[in-house]
DNA sequence: AATGAATGAGATTTCATTCAT
DNA sequence: TATGAATGAAATCTCATTCAT
């Protein structure tokens, strides 16, 4: 009955506030009464917004992809392509770890986009992949689908538990790790075309 | 009402019903009384034997767990460990693909023993690499504990995306991927025992 | 922003959308802020025509009300001015079929009118069937009143029951049945004016 | 918290609970934490036994109406089977006036059933019209089916009014209009068997 | 051991209404 | 006049848990 609080804009409040809360218990374990609570907004303010907390989700996910499709994208020249954009994913990372985390965390509601998420991610990968076996640098019998896939489930997963507790390892060293077992390096032939 | 339902054993049953509920709906979307139900039994029944349904959860856990670990080691005396190890791991999940998808699929509550999990799993593959790296097969600047933490996150989340469609690739192949990515092999010494 | 809706009667947009939103879904299924939209105007707009939807829904059934009273009066001086009337309401019904429906459809908040709907009605129709028993047209053992009233529901009755599937019968034929149970009719003495 | 008050009949508890609420405030202005309430039981309790409000009202309804079905067939050997069924009606709706307006009261959600209701009521009474056309006694030009839920609305329509206010008239009188407007009385062909 | 009706805290969702612009 | 974001009371419904039998 007080309505009107401020025209700030309520939608990235909520968003904010989602976020926070989505990362810190985990989507479960948030309703849609603390994400508007969290907010300083009312219950009705955000069902005016958003249909359910999973559209909360839903819309924290699709940006966190897009900044961290974009971080990979932009060192397009650098003289180690792989280490660059192994580096870009795992910077992201630290940078936006509250999305990171709800984004790829290891959730049912997340699980539902993992699968896009992943699949949209690795074509780039896999073509990559695929380049580099027809110029004859890394071995035809790789499968470039499943190695894409496979890499990226790494990568995550290794960020993931990165980011539960960053004491555990220093950036650099994750990167170091995902660049060696990253498939456009080991997949290298082990006679390289030498001599 | 009904004479006793067998008196079989209750609460295997109830592991039962609970592996089938949890991977088809995820562990947010079951609840005890589905759980009794599909198991034939009464909701006193459900909590005479288990405490809540994350005890039915976790106990389906740990058996599957114990049912990888032994997969894995079971193949002691191959003439190629590694491929041997991941061929038994493939082979597991696809075995016991409920289970699998159970103990590590993306969700809150499993995640509370995901870290448990790939930790204690990871540590007899880093020591292994380390015994590599002892030997000089393998390059000291790899990381042994992330990257046997790296290759558990590829491995679970490789076979979980197989799980979901499993004609999405043939075991075998996947094998193939894993092994091909796998640390022991790709942290080979560039220049090979050549010479 | 917009310019304004045209400015033309926004008022007369509420009733139009209100009138369609209620003979579809029933009153209490709809609210205001879906018949405002449906009248392409602000929620606020609505508030500033009506107190609620409830005066929307009283003022349409007053329209109706008043149509279907002059639909009833039009055929003065017909030959047989008991089937003039019920043609007259029967035609009325048929062209205005939503209003209709929401002046005497079968909901709470119609009832509230119901009784006073009926009761105005009937009384012209009581006032005739007293005339007719004056003149020794029909018994005087027939409660005026009572007759009176039953014949408007069953005249309401039967129309929203053709009105729901016009396919059901034929306008005529609804008016001669109705004619012919109309207590003006039967209500005749069993030995008539004869001779 | 405190379960198991006693091991009554709560089913019976809720429909009798929520009679007496619909038939008062009509099934909108109800809720389930109401009948449940007015039962003396949790609201858990109400959505062990029923699915929603309109569960309980649909029970209500199919209880009625095998009722008063029951009542208008019981009066077989009368010498007036007419006026017998229509006392028979009238009684009925006397004796359980709540349960009669909310199995004919105008409201949305009976609006639902009064279609299949009125259906199912009117074929015995246009078989009987029917019946009486094929011995002559009636016209044949009256449409059996019309006249039939003609006077079933009728009926209805009578007695909820008289119910909202069982003073406005006496049961004899009310029954006595019906039976002078039933249709197999007064589609009785104009000259009678006559001499 | 086994049962299942009963419970209420809490989550989700709707909507009439207000009011600053 | 017109707008529409903001609001919270209230309704619907879920589910883990208890306990008398």
């Amino acid at each position: 009955m007080m309505p009107r609080p401020k025209l700030e804009d309520a939608r990235s409040r909520l968003l904010v506030s989602g976020l926070g809360l989505f990362s810190s218990h985990g989507s479960e374990r948030v309703n849609s009464n603390a994400i508007a609570r969290a907010a300083g907004l009312g219950i009705g303010t955000f069902y005016f917004h958003f249909a359910n907390k999973y559209a909360v989700l839903w819309e924290l996910q699709l940006r966190t992809l897009a900044g961290l499709r974009a971080a990979r994208a932009a060192p397009r020249d650098s003289a180690d392509p792989i280490r660059a954009t192994v580096a870009a994913a795992v910077g992201f990372a630290r940078e936006h770890a509250e999305a990171y985390l709800v984004c790829f965390g290891r959730e049912r509601a997340a699980a539902a986009h993992h699968g896009p998420v992943l699949c949209e991610s690795s074509r780039p990968i896999a073509e990559a992949l695929r380049v580099l076996q027809a110029t004859g640098e890394i071995e035809l019998a790789l499968d470039a689908e499943l190695a894409a896939r496979a890499y990226l489930s790494m990568e995550a997963g290794l960020i993931l538990w990165w980011l539960e507790d960053p004491k555990r390892a220093e950036a650099d060293a994750l990167v170091e790790t995902l660049v060696r077992m990253h498939p456009a390096r080991t997949g290298r032939r082990t006679a390289p075309p030498s001599r």
